[in-house]
DNA sequence: CTGTTAGCGCTTTCAT
DNA sequence: ATGAAAGCGCTAACAG
């Protein structure tokens, strides 16, 4: 109680100033076994006295559990991912579990020494979120550790995945551009490998068919979902001279970066253009104008990978709720104006 | 060589499919002591064949190190504090050391908190990024464990900090407003308990005073950090009808909330107010119009603290290079017009 | 150079 | 209900 640091005080000092056995002391911390109420006493206190602290490799070590999971992503700055891991940290601290953070950099290889090096963690379990490696590969690890992947489906024992409806949301984001009126709709898409941009590319392709309108492939281009791709991408479209009256860009970041490119062009948002962006990052409340966007909730992601991870060490059954993807109007889309 | 993830292999097995002893392998990993070439290269064989990874916290609890780092963040998503996790993770991981982050969430108590969980867990140091502990529980702290914190000046054994001048930066980034011919400057700082925030507004206070300007209190505000807290100072600032046609941010967040109130009360940027933000977030590249900001290398110095915590747990002396801060000018700050 | 022997701190039978 | 003892996988003296 001393209110410092624990010192390497161990379990056996405990048990010798309480009076009672090291596996006693044990039994208590892990309630393990009923013990009589006053060695449980004497054991508390003594652990208070001494701030004690169990030695978390010891106990990994014995009872071959590392109380750690891993948690591969793609950029640990990335603030779309950042929400994720947040929510991801707050689920396991709940259970005593800590997350450990490692990042893949959108390199297959790299995933995969990621792997090897939380095996040798012997972590209890690892969350990919969006990875790069092939299913069987995964399935493979899973053989051995439970896995939590999301943005891909992914099916088998001690596997679970999560996955948001994508192509669904694309479609809502055009139908949104569709209902201001809007006819010439741009789409900057993700990494062509990426399944999250396929599927919303697809969601864009099914709105404009269905609304009658021909999918015309020169207003799709391709970023990589970073800033300056979203620029370059709109100098392109701006180059090639195709009219467009709106943009749906696979997410907020791109967006960001085609907002700057119009504005160098002095193409007013949204009255020349409307942009709606995907992922709704806490900084698209604050933009000018402040970003239509798909909301995902990146936090309750992490968080649902999270809980999925717990119940899948635990044993049971997990179900995973369903993802809400949900188009925020904000500012940078408007109504089509003229013929 | 199979590709897969490491089954729980162990050091004995290999030792055995080598036809050596246990020590032996362990000699080999860890370059503890010269072999005979032919036992080296059995080993390395029955390691490649049985993909062996030692168990780290078998190594852990033998050697009594866990070859792992706490790292202590206010907000593991704040896209500030997210660049610096890069550059500590990226510095660990050259000496295969892995970093544990957990978030201190602006509370004293929970980085008490933090500090006993990584305690439990025996990791080798901890890095602090601008904690809110009281210097005399860090210095205890450092009594048991090296220790590497930023944005305060702490002396002590076992103790390296790191700290830019932000005093000098806050002075710089009004001298560039002043010299754009600026004389009613606004600022908005960060919480006042935040000694970064304390030194550039010191630095704002000395740059107005050395131009022969008076400081008008009423027209410095406090925020948070977020964005939130910039729009409602800026609001703030307009209802009291104080003149001014420059704004000094103490943070990027903060100055994207400023730019959005001066957007919806119509005020452009930088025709009417020019603003100038710290940090240089990797999104203010492309706000409209691209904030001018004081730039802080917060990747490199997450390496360097990385680094320095290396140097500090193999015993060597650390030295800490010098960190630049340095006005960045891009597109939302102009020369003052008028009279 | 290399094998043998103790632990590291904790959990977990197995007795009692 | 509780203590004694045997490991978990690895490192580090200690002897050869």
């Amino acid at each position: 109680m001393d209110g410092r640091g624990s010192s390497p005080v161990t379990l056996e000092e405990v048990a010798r100033r309480a009076g009672v056995s090291p596996s006693t002391v044990s039994r208590i911390l892990n309630g393990t076994a009923r013990v009589r109420e006053s060695k449980r006493q004497a054991v508390e206190r003594a652990i208070a006295d001494l701030d004690y602290r169990p030695n978390v490799m010891a106990q990994g070590l014995a009872r071959g559990s590392s109380m750690s999971v891993g948690v591969i992503t793609q950029d640990i700055a990335s603030p779309f991912f950042n929400e994720s891991l947040k929510g991801i940290e707050d689920s396991l601290a709940k259970a005593g579990y800590a997350p450990l953070f490692v990042s893949g950099h959108w390199k297959k290889e790299k995933e995969t020494e990621c792997m090897s090096l939380l095996a040798a963690r012997r972590v209890d379990g690892v969350i990919v979120l969006t990875g790069m490696i092939d299913d069987a590969a995964l399935l493979s690890y899973a053989a051995r550790l439970p896995l939590v992947i999301t943005g891909r489906n992914l099916q088998g024992t001690n596997v679970v995945s999560i996955q948001a409806n994508n192509e669904q949301a694309g479609y809502d984001a055009t139908r949104h551009l569709l209902d201001l009126g809007h006819t010439r709709i741009a789409h900057i898409s993700g990494p062509e490998v990426n399944v999250d941009a396929q599927d919303r590319l697809a969601g864009y392709r099914r709105a404009l068919t269905e609304a009658g309108l021909p999918v015309e492939e020169r207003l799709i281009t391709y970023g990589d979902f970073h800033e300056t791709s979203g620029l370059l991408a709109v100098n392109q479209l701006l180059e090639s001279r195709l009219n467009f009256t709106a943009l749906f860009v696979a997410n907020d970041q791109m967006a960001y970066g085609a907002r700057l490119a119009l504005y160098r062009k002095g193409i007013r948002v949204p009255e020349d253009v409307s942009i709606i962006g995907f992922d709704d990052l806490p900084s698209s409340l604050y933009t000018t104008p402040p970003l239509t966007t798909v909301r995902q909730p990146a936090y309750d992601l992490g968080k649902i990978a999270g809980d999925a991870m717990l119940g899948l060490i635990q044993g049971e059954p997990v179900s995973i709720p369903h993802i809400p993807l949900q188009v925020i109007v904000r500012e940078s889309t408007l109504r089509r104006r003229g013929p």
